[in-house]
DNA sequence: AACTCGGGGCA
DNA sequence: TGCCCAGAGTT
C-alpha cells in the first residue's frame, strides 16, 4: 500500500490532470442537490442535469413531491433510467423530510442514510457539497482508482476505501480529491480500457504496469 | 454476496 | 447491437 506521502503525490499528480473538477450537478439548494445526488445513481450527471432544470422548476419543495401521483413524477425522470425505484424513493424521502425533520434537509450523515434512496455515498455528497462537512464520497470510481494505485488493498471494502482515504489525505484536500478521483477515473483510469500507456502514474500503479505486462 | 432496476452513452 | 454505468434496496 502506498504511504502517506505516496498518496498525496499521486494525488497531486490527478490534480495536474483535473485541476478544474468539482461538483457538476445544478442546484442552488440542499434540497435539490439531494434530489439530484438521488437522481445520479447508475447513471452520469450530464444525464441528471438534463432533466433538473425543468424538474426543480415543477418541484420546489418537498411536499410538491408528495402532491405529484407517482406516475407523473416517473415521467418527469423517465429519461434517467432506473425511474420507478428512484420516483418512489424520492417521494418517501420527502414525506420523511416533512415529517421527520420539518421540511429541512438533515445535516448529519446518520440522518440522510436513513432517508430512502440515500446511502452512504449520497449522505457523503450532501453534507460535503451543500453543508461544507469534510466527506469523501466513495463510489465505483474512487474504489476503483484508490485499489489499481494501490492507495487502500485490493479486497477493502467502501467502508474501508473511504476510512483509508481520510486517513491518508488531508481534511482540507477531501473535497477536491474526491472529484479528482472521479474525473481521473471516469475519463483516464477506465473501468474497462484504462488509458495506461499515456499515465502520469504509470510508475507508481501496481495494477498498469501488470496491465501493459500483460498486453504485450 | 448476489440480484435487480433501466434508459442513455459509447464502442 | 451489445455492453456498461457518478447506487441502493431486497432476499
Amino acid at each position: 500500500m502506498l504511504t502517506k506521502k505516496q498518496t498525496i503525490d499521486a494525488i497531486d499528480q490527478i490534480q495536474e490532470m483535473f485541476p478544474e473538477a468539482e461538483c457538476e450537478l445544478i442546484h442552488s439548494n440542499p434540497f435539490e442537490l439531494l434530489i439530484a445526488v438521488v437522481l445520479s445513481a447508475q447513471c452520469t450527471d450530464a444525464l441528471v442535469n438534463k432533466v433538473t432544470p425543468k424538474l426543480f422548476e415543477k418541484y420546489q419543495s418537498p411536499s410538491d413531491y408528495l402532491n405529484a401521483s407517482q406516475e407523473e413524477l416517473e415521467q418527469d425522470i423517465r429519461s434517467i433510467g432506473l425511474f420507478r425505484s428512484k420516483a418512489k424513493n424520492i417521494q418517501k424521502l420527502a414525506a420523511s423530510i416533512i415529517n421527520d425533520f420539518d421540511g429541512q434537509v438533515p445535516k448529519t450523515r446518520d440522518e440522510l442514510i436513513g432517508l430512502a434512496g440515500v446511502g452512504r455515498k449520497t449522505a457523503n455528497v450532501v453534507t460535503s457539497v451543500a453543508f461544507g462537512e469534510p466527506a469523501i464520497a466513495v463510489d465505483t470510481h474512487v474504489e476503483r482508482v484508490s485499489k489499481r494505485l494501490a492507495i487502500c488493498r485490493w479486497k477493502d471494502s467502501v467502508l474501508e476505501v473511504e476510512k483509508t482515504l481520510m486517513k491518508k489525505i488531508p481534511i482540507e484536500r477531501w473535497s477536491d480529491t474526491h472529484h479528482q478521483l472521479i474525473f481521473f477515473g471516469r475519463y483516464h483510469c477506465k473501468a474497462q480500457s484504462p488509458k495506461c500507456n499515456d499515465c502520469p502514474l504509470l510508475e507508481m500503479c501496481r495494477e498498469g504496469k501488470k496491465r501493459l505486462k500483460g498486453k504485450s
